[in-house]
RNA sequence: GUCUACGUAGCUCAGUAGGAUAGAGCGACCGCCUCCUAAGCGGUAGGUCGGAGGUUCGAAUCCUCUCGUGGACGCCA
């Protein structure tokens, strides 16, 4: 299905040929000065240069040729060269006709259907998830949907971080202490308490790096302690990504990838790419227009051990293998920038991946507390997610109770868990992800204005009306729309129009805050429609079926939006 | 030190092919529940878009310089 934009650009594209001038002028926008009209072209300015004409002229000759336009109800310009238009009415009431029998309400089928790899997640096993993966979790997963929904083929992968000197820290702990297969809740304790042994003790940190590279050799008996911990972790990671509705297609990690680090290397080096330099071997992925200094690409430290970024690389060689993906996007914190240039251009300039594949870093800001430093307890400690869910969570009962609506005490705590999820991620991914952004409870919690919450509430109220209608005999089917009968009507029905271009967007900017921008509209258009508008009152039955008829399009786009945010509405709250 | 990102209302943030009067939410103040959920709706106040130059008919947006903040900078991940 076409868009909205796309189809008045191109009836004013004529307008522009039959008047003389180059259709590369037409361009219409959607109007920033609502109170003067719903779209707006400002070409007749751009072409000033080449026409050697008043700008204001130009936009008159243009509006000449559009007079009589199925699609305008109103083209006119004004002062500078500006020309403002209106759709038609009739026009309107076709596109919501279209849209709502359209598949996926217009976005429809990309030109190009890809194989997309979104790497998000990178939880290290025998740690307990907290919000420091949160965001990973959050954004990927809405990453990933969007483009599923943009019509591609697209998977997730957790990328777990089960290799390395982590593993190598634990198992040396374990050691020492005489332990051998551990649970879960010992092993949560494991890590941090070996973490902060290395730093003093050098000895120890001597042990675990040799414990790793024994591991990455076969040694038996750490791989039989590795199994174990991996078995145990991926359990109880599947367990809580779950409670945040974050699903991964793949559940490799840095160890799948380690039998294709030997022959990778060996390549780079018959290849004449990796040479030995201060003892290591690396890659040299420095550029002409380099505006600083790119260090080398490092494949082996000067011990032989493989770190990183041999790991990096030789995950695409495998993800290659198994997938050939067009795309791979990696959803990591934009700390690692520096890491994820240098991964890239190694694997381009080796061969790795083929020169047209995209490799696309999508870095996320830190998450800061309200002092607008990174986030910690009030112990000073670092948040398990575990108890941010149920901190939240606690606060949507307390809510619900003061003034929800009646419900089984089951019922409530299954809608707390969704307003609660709509709340963190609505709150995340509301902003644009490269930015540091404030983790505020109490923001989050109050659940007024742009949140997710009044997102969830919309949808609700909408269900509410069309229960209500349903329950008194009405039929939801065969619906057809009336030209809108109300400004607030119209409003609405334009935002929904945009639908399809919007998302098709934040596919291609990989940016789930414009679908959040956009339900905001809506959910505003909506609301402001509904305190305005007696619906299931109306006596007209015509306008009462195209009310109806918009409510159930309304929902329809809330609800795939928010899932494709990964969160869903409850019937009531 | 080098590179890089960012600086928009008291607070948290939107705002890219450069366009008309820079927008929301929170907080503050004022209204609206005999009516489909008031987690809502309407309204008021609040800005030299860090600063200075430049390009342009026109700049929050592009360029240069400058101040401030964060981040990264070969054997951690």
């Amino acid at each position: 299905m076409k868009k909205l934009l796309d189809i008045l650009t191109n009836e004013v594209a004529h307008a522009f040929a039959d008047a003389g001038y180059d259709e590369k002028y037409a361009k219409v926008t959607v109007s920033n000065r609502p109170d003067l009209c719903q779209f707006q072209c400002n070409g007749a300015m751009a072409a000033v240069k080449e026409y050697k004409k008043a700008p204001l002229l130009i936009a008159e000759d243009v509006v000449k040729k559009l007079e009589g336009s199925a699609c305008f109800k109103k083209a006119v310009a004004v002062k500078p060269g500006f020309i403002n238009l209106d759709l038609d009415d009739t026009a309107l009431k076709g596109f919501m006709e279209e849209m709502s029998k359209a598949d996926r309400y217009g976005v429809g089928e990309p030109e190009k259907k890809e194989t997309i790899i979104v790497d998000y997640g990178g939880p290290n096993v025998a740690k307990p998830l907290h919000i420091g993966h949160l965001r990973a979790a959050i954004i990927g997963e809405s990453v990933k949907r969007i483009g599923k929904y943009a019509g591609h083929e697209v998977l997730g992968d957790i990328h777990l971080g089960d290799w390395g000197l982590q593993m190598g820290l634990i198992i040396a702990y374990m050691k020492e202490k005489g332990m051998d297969l551990p649970t879960l809740s010992e092993l949560e304790k494991i890590y941090p308490e070996a973490s902060a042994r290395s730093k003093e003790d050098e000895d120890f940190k001597k042990k675990a790096m040799d414990i790793t590279y024994g591991l990455q050799q076969g040694d038996e008996e750490y791989t039989r302690i590795w199994k174990h911990i991996m078995k145990i972790s991926v359990e109880d990671l599947k367990k809580n990504y779950e409670k945040l509705s974050v699903f991964f297609e793949i559940w490799k990690g840095e160890s799948d990838a380690q039998p294709f680090i030997g022959p990778m290397v060996e390549k780079m080096k018959a290849d004449g790419f990796a040479k030995i330099s201060q003892g290591a071997l690396v890659v040299d992925v420095s550029e002409e227009s380099d505006t600083k200094e790119i260090p080398p690409c490092m494949i082996l430290k000067s011990d032989n051990a493989s770190l990183y970024t041999t790991t990096d690389l030789a995950t695409l060689v495998q993800r290659v293998k198994d997938h050939d993906p067009d795309r791979i996007i990696y959803v990591v914190d934009k700390r690692q920038d520096l890491h994820f240039v240098q991964v890239f251009r190694c694997a381009k300039k080796t061969g790795i991946v083929k020169d047209d594949t995209k490799l696309f870093f999508l870095g996320f800001g830190t998450m800061n507390g309200a002092d607008g430093k990174p986030f910690k307890t009030r112990e000073g400690g670092v948040m398990r997610l575990e108890t941010l869910l149920s901190d939240v969570y606690e606060k949507c009962l307390e809510r619900m109770k003061e003034n929800g609506a009646e419900m089984s005490d089951e019922e409530r705590s299954d809608t707390a868990k969704k307003i609660a999820l709509a709340a963190i991620k609505y709150g995340d991914l509301s902003n644009q992800a490269s930015k540091d952004y404030i983790f505020d409870i109490d923001k989050f919690t109050s659940f007024e204005g742009n949140t997710g919450p009044y997102i969830l509430y919309t949808i609700v109220r909408i269900k509410s009306i069309l229960r209500k209608y349903e329950e008194s005999g009405g039929v939801l089917s065969d619906k057809s729309f009336a030209p809108p009968s109300s400004d607030a009507e119209r409003q609405l029905q334009l935002s929904l129009a945009g639908y399809n271009a919007m998302m098709q967007g934040a596919f291609e900017e990989t940016a789930p805050h414009r679908v959040c921008a956009y339900i905001y509209e809506v959910a505003n258009a909506f609301n402001h429609f509904y305190h305005e508008t007696k619906i299931l009152s109306e006596a007209d039955e015509k306008k009462k079926d195209s009310y109806i008829a918009l409510l159930l399009l309304t929902k329809g786009i809330l609800e795939d939006c928010i899932d494709v945010l990964g969160f869903e509405a409850p019937e009531k709250m």
